[in-house]
This record gives C-alpha cells, structure tokens and sequence, in this order.
DNA sequence: GATGAATGAGCGTTCATTCAT
DNA sequence: TATGAATGAACGCTCATTCAT
C-alpha cells in the first residue's frame, strides 16, 4: 500500500501498474492479488489511508482567531512537508469524478473538513475577530479552494496561505 | 482534436484513447494517426488550443479596480459555463508534472496569466484601491489557486471568487 | 477459424488458447481479436461453421427404405473420414450444457437432424419396411445416441452402425 | 473428492479449478496438496472412484435374456437417477483422448463392460433367445454406444433404452 | 487522405504449486 | 494436518502504432 501511494504520487493513475507497484514493494506483482482481489480493491484501500492522514489538525486550544491561525499554519506547514501528499489528493479528486467509490470516501473527508472551518470560521467572528463580516461557508470555499490550488505548486503555498491567513484575520 | 478534447472532458488522461477520439469524430483510429504521428503530438495539440482559449478577458477600459473586477467576474463566469474545460484544466497541471514537453506550454500560458493579474493588482493598489496593502504578487497568487481549487468543485465557484473579489477589493 | 477448429479438435475446450490458434494460423494473437472481439465469439463462429458442415446427407431419390439406408451410411462413412470432427461435435454437446449461446445453436441442428431422421423412419415404415413397428420419435433418438456414442471410439463405429441398420431396417 | 466430482459435474475439466474445490470442501486450497500432490493425482483419484461407481449391476439369477433386459433397465435407471455421473464420465471418455493414464483407467473399466455385455448377448442367443442373429460383440458395441450417447440427453435415455432392449431382445 | 489488417508490448487477473509457520 | 502468503507462468484482452492498399 505504501508502494502503491508513491507509484501514485509519481505517475498519477494513467502510470499505476500493479507490476510496478509490486517491483518498489519487492514482491511478485501477483502477490498483491493475495491481498487486494482487484486494482480497484487496492486503490480504494490507498486512498483511504491517504485521505484519512490528510485530515488537518488544528490547536485544541486557544482563542478561536489564534486556532483558526493554527489551522492555516498547519496546512501550510504540511503542503510544504509533503508536497506530493496534496499532488496525490487532486488527483483523487479529479479520479473521483468517474469513479463513484473514491468520490464519496473523499466527499466523506472533505466535508469534515469543510464543517470544522466553518466552525472555525463563525467561532472566531463570534469572538469579534475583524473578519467578522466574512461568511462562514464561503469563507471555508475560499480555503479549501486556496488549498487545493497551492497544492498543485507547493513553492507558492506560503504566499498563498499568507495572504490568505491576512486576508481573513485581517490582524 | 475537438473529439480528443471532448473524450479526456469525460475520462481525463487515464481513459483517453485513440479509438475512442477517433470513434467520437467518425473517422478510423489510424486516420488520426495521418494528422497526429503519435497520441503525445495530439495531446500537444489539444493542450495547446485548450490553453489557448483558457485566457481570461480583462476589459480593457475602466478604473484598475473596475478591471480588476471585471477580470474576476469573467473568471466565475468562464468555470460556469464551461466547467469541464477547468476540470480539464487541473488534469493538465497534473500531467504537466510529469511530461516537460505538457509543463512549458501550461507553464507559459499560466506566466501570462500571473503577469497580468500582478499588472491589475499593482495598478489598483496604485489607484488607491482599498486592498492597498496586498503584495501585487501574492495576491496574483492567491486567485490562481483559488480558481484552480474552486474549478475542482464548480458548483461552490461562485462562494469562492465572489469572496474572493470581496476580500481583494474590500468594497 | 480453421486453426481454432483443429486446435479445439487437438486439446477440447480446456486446452483451447488464443495463441495456439493464432500460432496455427501463423499470425498474432492480438490479430485474432480484429476479427473476433472476445474468445467466445471466435468459439460461436467455429461452432457455426462446425456444426453447419456436421449436416448429414441423405439420398434425394430411391425408396424411403434406401434413403434411410443411405442416411446410415453417410453417417457412418462420416466419422470414419473425420472422427475428429464428431469428436468436436461431443465437446461442443458438454460445453452447451454451461454455454446458453452455444446450447442454442447445437439445439438448432440437432432439431434439424431429429426431424429429418424422423420423418425418413415414418416413411420407411409407411412404404412397408419391415421396421415397421418402431416408433419413428424413438428410432430418432436410438440414431442420434447411438452416432454420439460411436463418435467417441471411430474405430467401433462400423460395428455400431453397421448392426443398427439392420435391427432398424431388419434387412 | 466428493468436492471435486461436484464440481466436475457443474463445470467440467474446463472449469475445475483446485480452489473450487477446496471451497465446495470446505477446507483452504493448500490442504488438497497434502493429500494430493497436484491437481492430476486429485483428478485420477476422482476418475477411479468415479468410474469404480458407473459398474452397472446385472441380476445374477433367471435366463439370460431376463439377466440382459435387467442389465439394460439398471443402465436406464442409472441415467435417469444419476445424469450427472454419466455426463461427467463423456467428460472423462473427452479427456482421456489427451491423457493417457486417464485413458488407461477408463479403457480398462470399459473393457469390463464390454466383456460382460458380449458374454451376456452371447448367453442370451445360446439359450434361444430371438435376438439369435445378433453378432455379440457388435450388440456390446451398440449398447455402449447408445448409453454414452444417451447420457448427453438424459432427458430422452428412456426412448433410446426402451427401443434397444425391444430390438435386441425382440419381445 | 483514409482505411483496416496486423503487430507486439504490456495490462489486470488467474491458478497450480511451493513453503514457512 | 492445515494454513495462507508468495510465486511465476500463462491467460484473455487492450492499445498505440505501422503499413499495404
């Protein structure tokens, strides 16, 4: 599975062999057969464990605006460290378009997400934060959006997320 | 080349075949073949003309900020009428990662764009915009990853780059 | 097709490959697959062509009584030249148990031969052979068994249809 | 093996697969091997135990011609009660054509057969019966081949059965 | 210019078999 | 004795590409 998330952050799905996958584990490619009875079995597994390490932490503690702060660090901070981590989600995004198994397993993920901004969002305008006139919802669009799109050059991420952050703390 | 357009809209790269373009534009696989040596020197093709038509209209008269706005709103317009095109657009970038010949196209026609919105950027802060204090470049930034998030989900584009223009222009 | 008959006539269905045909027929195996799309179409069209040159030939003139003679022998003279043949035909009756498609076209044929067998037997005993007391349904089905089970040892077949004649004709 | 057999008579050679048959067994697919060492000595040991069952029973008291009809009418019985066993032994008849340690088994419960139906049409026509004219071994033929043959129709082995018996024995 | 037969590398998958546990 | 992970050859099939017509 390990082997098959790095072929995928290398190749994208057009170039995800099972051969391959199999050569970078070091065993026979139908050996994988023994464990995942399809292609498909495996890359359901794949994208689960990936989305399932995408979730985005965010500080327990602290003011709503210094948590909100802290989750945009961390997203930062993780497009930096594992560039290729968020690569391989749009390409699961885009995959999940055709594929409806992969779309909800990442519907599923992507709307926790998408509930703890707003949360974070509304608790911080709540806590007379200056962004107080931004929409909840659309303000989480514009994050996960502005995250999706840095994902795809990852040198530009902290200029993005910057002026993001700036953007909706307005400190 | 419309055809080849059209089949990777519906399968991306993953699912595009030669017979498949050929079968959607009534003519035998092979005769592609007559216009295009090899599958790579289509997809250049439909690269090139899709990139082509990707550039987004600024109007060419009015305030900074009016052309700012009006460059933003086609920007919304384009990913709802034609969402397939942006969803396009993204398997592109994905691609281009891996294919150099893919990348300096996306990456040349991407400069232009990116030159542009720092132009319309400086030149409103210079007009005395109220998004004064955004750096023309990180701003330019954060619309192009904004747009290319917000065109992996077109449906919530609108909550997107409506917030977006908002918290640029702070109107 | 020629090749995947005597292929099929070598090894039975078991043994039956697409590159053995195609290796017989001195092209390549993915060849094949321009004409046939999948292995069981091609297995259709040899069971057509089979079982369509599987008809046997009775006599147009004479008396029923010589007729039905005639019919005998042809059968016999039959499995004698291409024993192969009636012994794809046996693998064809067991496959056709498990293949609804090619159940069908046997069943077709051999309804073809039951009605012809039938009627020469009617004939037979109408025009005054000494047959006469043998139903002619049963006496159908006593041939068609009997050429069935003879097909699987050609080198008994004479014994077999030799003394079937003359218990049926009591010449 | 009973699990083997089982499947045999579903799917035939064509389809037997040693994990069907563990399965059917209940047992995983790697304990077949320790008690055969491949899948040939499992299918040897089913076509023994399998053609060590097709022995047909012969009344052993009364006249000839009544120890032949009762031979007959156990063979009609068999088929009507057990049509799958007779299925698969035309399945075994097609095998061993290409395996010859199947061949020898088979031949050699054959040639049993054979022996006892001569010796009874041999018997039967010394006692004066009026199938007198009857070459036995020809007659031995006829009945092995209109059993095999009805064994693929066992639907219609009463009609071939029932007109055997009135022809050979004349009643 | 267009066709379609032909190719061959390569795909996901199957399956009898082996072997360490 | 029984398991299940592992193997590797082979399967049907796909597909970009070539080439004679």
């Amino acid at each position: 599975m390990n082997a098959a998330y790095r072929c995928l952050a290398e190749g994208g799905f057009e170039e995800l062999r099972m051969r391959d996958v199999a050569g970078r584990a070091g065993i026979d490619h139908s050996t994988i057969h023994h464990h995942f009875p399809t292609k498909q079995a495996l890359i359901v597994a794949v994208v689960d464990h990936t989305t399932g390490q995408s979730g985005s932490t965010t500080p327990p503690d602290g003011s709503p605006t210094d948590r909100l702060r802290g989750h945009l660090a961390a997203l930062r901070q993780k497009i930096n460290d594992q560039p290729e981590l968020h690569v391989v989600l749009r390409e699961l995004d885009l995959r999940a378009r055709r594929d409806p198994e992969l779309r909800e397993i990442i519907a599923s993920r992507e709307e926790g997400w998408r509930t703890s901004l707003r949360t974070l969002l509304a608790e911080a305008a709540a806590h007379g934060a200056p962004t107080a006139g931004v929409d909840p919802a659309a303000g989480a669009e514009l994050v996960i959006a502005a995250v999706k799109g840095a994902s795809l050059a990852a040198d530009r991420a902290d200029d993005v997320l910057g002026l993001l952050e700036r953007l909706l703390i307005q400190a």
